[in-house]
DNA sequence: CACTTCTAGTTCATCGATGTCAACGGACCG
DNA sequence: CGGTCCGTTGACATCGATGAACTAGAAGTG
């Protein structure tokens, strides 16, 4: 590894005059500017970037920290904010926090120093502790709770994506739709299930339909995955309570519904219709292919680095959280649109 | 942010034997030793990494390089990693090169240098481009492919994996047995689907079936995804060969056949049994569940932070890469069994 | 021509921690 | 009692790059 001195020598010139042509600083001469470019060449020499971070204090590297990667939510989130990440020229180092407040928290103590900034999905945190963390270092929450303190935010957008989806149902004449995914325990870290239901209740209404509490399925455990949603789906046809469609409030759910309606044997989308929110890849190749909510996640990792590069810039507002929802795009597939679509189009 | 010198005069020490303390050497005092711990704590000290990296030239960095976080199979191998780096103390930076050699290139000019090591799934480096990575940087390939390179290497089970899978169809009485996912194109980086091919033979020959080229699906491109696998089945019913069984090479590939067999109609497992590999989160919750060979990704995970641990300590032998090749598991479940299995159970 | 004004480039200190080596004080020994 | 040795501790240089301050010479100005 040769350093700026070797290369110094070599083209004759001092340290801090490579410094300024690696760095494109003015105040070099054509002349010598060529001859540290050829010096650079030759040694084939490439700044330590461990150095520079340390006398610079900047040092490009921000935190991704989410839940888990096996969820594919995740993983698509995670893929999509790597890719923009690149574009900023700023390298992602990745934690896994299980959505455990502690994690979540030990990954500032830890890393926090050296962090330009952090993109957290945070589950477990609480409004103190958020604002702790977005205290010790710029950071940008994915998350669809709000916080009580002055952090940037992107979200979905929960209520109006499930409000579209139940008018795509209402309008395709479906009148007892169920909602899948519904919490009442009123614990702000669930925000999620209690926008999305905001949501229901605003599509039936619009749709002029009653919201009728006995196809408002809960889901006991925080995590909506496929045997939840199964076991609620049945549950609720085992009761004998007429129904002809479910909205999922995530696609996992939603997968789970198609599996439980499948099995008493009635027909997707005749007898009944099925959405989820998320739109998964597992959503364009479920059978039949699955109708549901895409929130944007492209736009999410857009959005979410250009409120952090603001706040890493010091540009953004100190006192204050800005708040950034993403557009959706209502993806009508065969579960509710029946038909022979092509399999595993879009 | 204080510094060791902070701490060295609120101790009334010198910060050298601050960092003794902090770094556990010996030759302090009780008594000193008391006093700076106070020190520390009072200010809430925590030693800059950047610098320590700077001064030691080590880093506790280490890339994790795959192609995409969107396919499940590698979402799941990188949660392992992450959890088993977390046990070694080194955080993960991850880059995803889309399979793409240049990117993989990429990665190690970029991030080498401060690189404590690398985990690569390497797709598109040529073995010429494999030695350079691994001089560049202490490397552990996950890889089918082997390279004529000293490099570490952990792989799965593919033989024998596909091996026991037909075997245990072949137990269960079915005796035209499709293979999904061939490869004829004999190109080295396909490598996992020509140990899989050996697999299918080993497994038929142990049964005493014959070999019958007609059973054996190429799939168009290097992605093994559902769409492919569906229609790769679809062409085999279309052409009446008639088959009781598919075996495919991956899950995605599985999934699809499951699709596409559903779709003609034909009974699973009583007509047609399907079984796939990779043991995906999807293949315990498809309909029915899917028969897979479970590669053993934690055990890969904690493997290849082993053989990185002795590289990263020159433990390892220089000039020889060491190969370990993971247990796998064969996970029967409804597509091959039948019954009603509890949905979604292991 | 003396004097300011640039420009191109240099020197030196610095970021924070750590390796090297020397110094200091007490214990122990002959 | 002087000398050696050992356990502690500190002074200083160093890792590699960069910011601040400075200089030498060219160019412009009245």
């Amino acid at each position: 590894m040769s350093t700026m001195h070797d290369v110094a020598q070599r083209a004759g010139v001092s340290p801090k005059t490579v410094s300024r042509v690696v760095n494109g600083e003015p105040g070099v001469s054509e002349r010598t500017r060529q001859k540290v470019d050829a010096a650079i060449a030759e040694l084939d020499f490439r700044p330590n970037t461990v150095a520079r971070n340390l006398r610079t204090g900047r040092t490009g590297l921000v935190g991704l920290a989410l839940p888990h990667l096996s969820q594919p939510f995740y993983a698509e989130l995670a893929e999509a904010i790597m890719r923009e990440a690149e574009r900023h020229d700023l390298t992602v180092l990745t934690e896994l926090t299980g959505g455990v407040a502690e994690a979540e928290l030990a990954l500032v103590s830890e890393h926090g120093p050296y962090l330009a900034g952090l993109l957290m999905y945070p589950v477990g945190l609480s409004d103190e502790q958020a604002r702790s963390v977005a205290r010790a270092v710029p950071t940008v929450f994915m998350s669809e709770r709000a916080y009580e303190a002055p952090v940037d935010r992107v979200a979905m957008a929960n209520r109006e994506g499930v409000r579209a989806m139940v008018g795509h149902m209402a309008s395709l004449g479906y009148t007892r739709i169920a909602a899948l995914g519904a919490d009442h325990t009123g614990r702000p870290e669930r925000a999620a299930a209690h926008l999305r239901l905001d949501g229901y209740r605003d599509g039936l209404s619009d749709a002029g339909l009653p919201y009728l509490p006995e196809l408002v399925l809960e889901v006991g455990t925080p995590d909506w995955d496929r045997q939840h949603g199964a076991e609620a789906t049945r549950g609720l046809i085992e009761r004998g309570v007429p129904f002809d469609a479910v909205v999922a409030f995530a696609d996992a759910l939603a997968l789970g519904a198609l599996h439980a309606v499948q099995e008493a044997d009635l027909a997707i989308p005749d007898q009944v219709a099925v959405a989820g929110f998320d739109d998964l890849d597992d959503a364009r190749y479920a059978c039949p292919s699955l109708t549901s909510v895409a929130p944007g996640t492209a736009q999410i990792a857009r959005e979410a680095l250009a409120l952090l590069n603001d706040r890493m810039a010091l540009t953004a507002p100190q006192n204050t959280g800005r708040l950034v929802v993403a557009d959706f795009d209502l993806m009508a597939r065969e579960s509710t649109l029946g038909g022979v679509a092509a399999w595993g189009t879009a």
